[in-house]
DNA sequence: GGGCCGCTTTGACTTGTATCAAGCGTGACG
DNA sequence: CGTCACGCTTGATACAAGTCAAAGCGGCCC
């Protein structure tokens, strides 16, 4: 599975040309860390990444492994779960182009996670991005500052899970999923469902029959159209973020 | 309710002495975000504090009102909270002495809070803190390590949510809370419950009834007992620990 | 001391979601 | 081109937790 390759390495003090190609031609640049950088500094940045490519199921992290690497993601989507001991699973969260994993970490890993369809990562070494931490206090910051939104998602998803019915459940996540993909500058009313039922029960918290039903019961009141390779039409937001109970 | 009164204003080069008598005998001082810092410069973040004494309920933030204060909590107990148009209400998190209040937001709060029982804090402006942390990258490191402690909770706490059965939630609260006493260095053996049945129900996703009838299970199996004043007596603390499905 | 108020406990009943169990489609492969 | 496997859907039934209701239990104030 690790099919890692070196992107390069440039050290020199920079125009935009020092810049390896892959992330000369990254579309994810203004969302991810590397938005924090000016080109110098992706120049560095960009010496200590290696580059993988994923397929459907692939492992990236293990919970409880020694967390010795970071990751961007540039292009697929991940999902990061916790099991319990008698196999029960919670999926904590999913990851899209931009996305980061690795923000909530000690010396482990805290979760496993595994790639969701064919997927793209940027990794670094996670003491070599640290140590780039002291001589760019704005990287620091914009770490924070992502962790922060993490944090905030984190505590609508424990509202989610604890409070909400399934089909409040269900338009969450669709309406989730679409505010994601329109910040990254994708159509909101289309979302790509790359993950299966069962991968959408473990992350709200019911099961596939559930997820499968509340998709059947969506469909018929045409709310939602199911469309080819996991595409989902939602003709109406206005009308997903009420069934979601969101303000 | 707001009761703040000015703690000092420290502004000298500084020895021990240059701190406000209220810092100087914070029993939370090496657990705090002042943990991070030398005298100089906890003399200057104690010139920023303020204090504050609160009782039962006083609301400390209010979901979406501007952010302009951060917290750290010295005694007592505080709820986060979210609501639900229709009033559904998810509790995501208790604060005990030492934890801080204001990691996760943006320019806005996120979630709600008030205390629980009497409960005193230490209030900082947070544009003036937000000034210190470009002169004190430590402080900024301190910071994100303690959101990434955060958000490592917030995922326990989804998978709390999503997976577990009620018993097993309400095991893994009570042993939650003594790994949280003995961190501060009380007997994790006897935990101080201060908030209600409800309050725990909504940190749990469940109803009071829930709540009081697993109490009461747990009281006849002997993994608990209730004692004066909120406190709980855990005998066993392994047999906790196999309840709440903990690895 | 009596009565009121808020919180907790307990009981009886309901219900949303889980569980168990077939079917259905589609894509992979011999 | 059959059949095998896997993911999705649908149906029948079970059960954990929710709802509704009422009875304890202090604490507090008049």
């Amino acid at each position: 599975m690790d099919t890692a390759v070196p992107i390069s390495t440039g050290d020199k003090l920079c125009a935009p040309e020092c810049l390896p190609e892959s992330c000369r031609n990254c579309s994810v640049r203004h969302l991810a860390i590397c938005a924090a950088l000016n080109t110098t500094e992706m120049v560095e940045l960009s010496g200590i990444a290696s580059f993988q490519e994923l397929q459907n199921h692939d492992p990236i992290t293990s919970e409880g492994e020694v967390a010795d690497s970071v990751f961007n993601v540039t292009a697929g989507a991940v999902e990061l779960y916790k099991l319990l001991p008698d196999g029960r699973r919670q999926v904590t969260g999913f990851l899209f182009p931009g996305d980061f994993l690795g923000i909530a970490m000690n010396e482990r890993y805290s979760y496993s996670s595994e790639a969701v369809g064919n997927t793209r990562l940027c990794r670094f070494p996670r003491k070599k991005l640290e140590a780039m931490l002291d001589r760019m206090p704005q990287l620091e910051r914009r770490l924070l500052s992502m962790a922060s939104n993490e944090l905030i998602q984190a505590q609508d998803q424990m509202l989610l899970l604890g409070r909400k019915t399934a089909k409040e459940k269900l338009c969450s996540f669709l309406l989730n999923l679409s505010k994601r993909a329109a910040s990254r500058g994708e159509d909101p009313s289309v979302v790509h469902v790359p993950m299966s039922r069962s991968d959408i029960g473990d992350y709200l918290g019911l099961t596939t029959e559930t997820v499968s039903r509340n998709f059947t019961q969506l469909k018929t009141k045409g709310v939602i159209r199911l469309l080819e390779g996991g595409m989902v039409h939602l003709p109406d937001l206005e009308r997903v973020r009420e069934l979601a109970e969101e303000a």
